[in-house]
DNA sequence: CACCAGGCAAGTA
DNA sequence: TACTTGCATGGT
């Protein structure tokens, strides 16, 4: 158990403080946000999220029962909308099929099974399905994501060039298995990252974490 | 104007 | 198996 993994995290405890993440007001919403939010700007998801609330369409059965062309309409703000109307659907199918479009019976059902059930619905990644059994469910899983993949890679704690599963498991197995703490922990590296860790012109100055490197 | 954002699936060789 | 490409809006 590397102690830097822990050291991290609290520095960006310390300097940023705790995020209460996910930002959303019932797990069900967690799921819709995961899946719109794939590679897309969370400002864009939220107004597609507005939309939908506006629309009352923000539980699982009302969501369900809208029609394609109008479901479309209503997340175009958050792009893809072709794609992730499809992939909505899919998972509504999963739901109400397995589950019986009840999130809170699918959260009494084990992690690894979960984590394998929300893998086998077309457009569910290991992220989104990750991103669904942590925040929505409340399971302990460490999402990783591509602040965390960069971060970590720009800290020399990683290649850079290594899969999701063996990311997850570098930082599972250094860590508490705990899921408040995966929670702050991957909410707080996507904060730091949309800050100092960006892409190009990365403004790494001030960035909390600037004596890892 | 170019580039990027809390991915994923399908296609190619 | 290991790349590459399509998907699309809105902000910087």
């Amino acid at each position: 158990m590397k102690p830097v993994f822990k050291k991290i995290y609290q520095r960006l405890y310390a300097s940023l403080g705790p995020q209460g993440w996910w930002p959303a007001e019932t797990p069900f919403e967690v799921i819709i946000g995961a899946i719109l939010t794939q590679n897309t700007n969370w400002q864009n998801v939220a107004k597609a999220i507005s939309n939908l609330k506006e629309a009352k369409a923000i539980t699982a059965r009302t969501l369900y029962s809208l029609p394609r062309k109008r479901l479309t309409r209503l997340i175009r703000p958050a792009g893809y909308y072709n794609i992730k109307t499809e992939r909505l659907e899919c998972f509504l199918k999963f739901l109400f099929t397995r589950y019986r479009g009840s999130v809170r019976k699918m959260r009494t059902q084990g992690l690894n099974t979960l984590r394998l059930q929300l893998l086998s619905v077309k457009g569910i990644g290991p992220e989104t399905a990750d991103s669904i059994l942590l925040y929505a469910l409340g399971k302990p899983v460490f999402v990783v994501d591509a602040y965390t993949r960069r971060i970590f890679t720009r800290h020399s704690l990683i290649k850079g060039d290594e899969d999701y599963h063996a990311i997850q498991n570098l930082i599972m197995k250094n860590l508490k298995r705990n899921v408040q703490l995966f929670n702050e922990f991957h909410a707080l590296l996507v904060e730091v990252g949309k800050k100092f860790c960006r892409k190009k012109n990365p403004r790494c100055a001030r960035c909390p974490l600037q004596q890892f490197k």
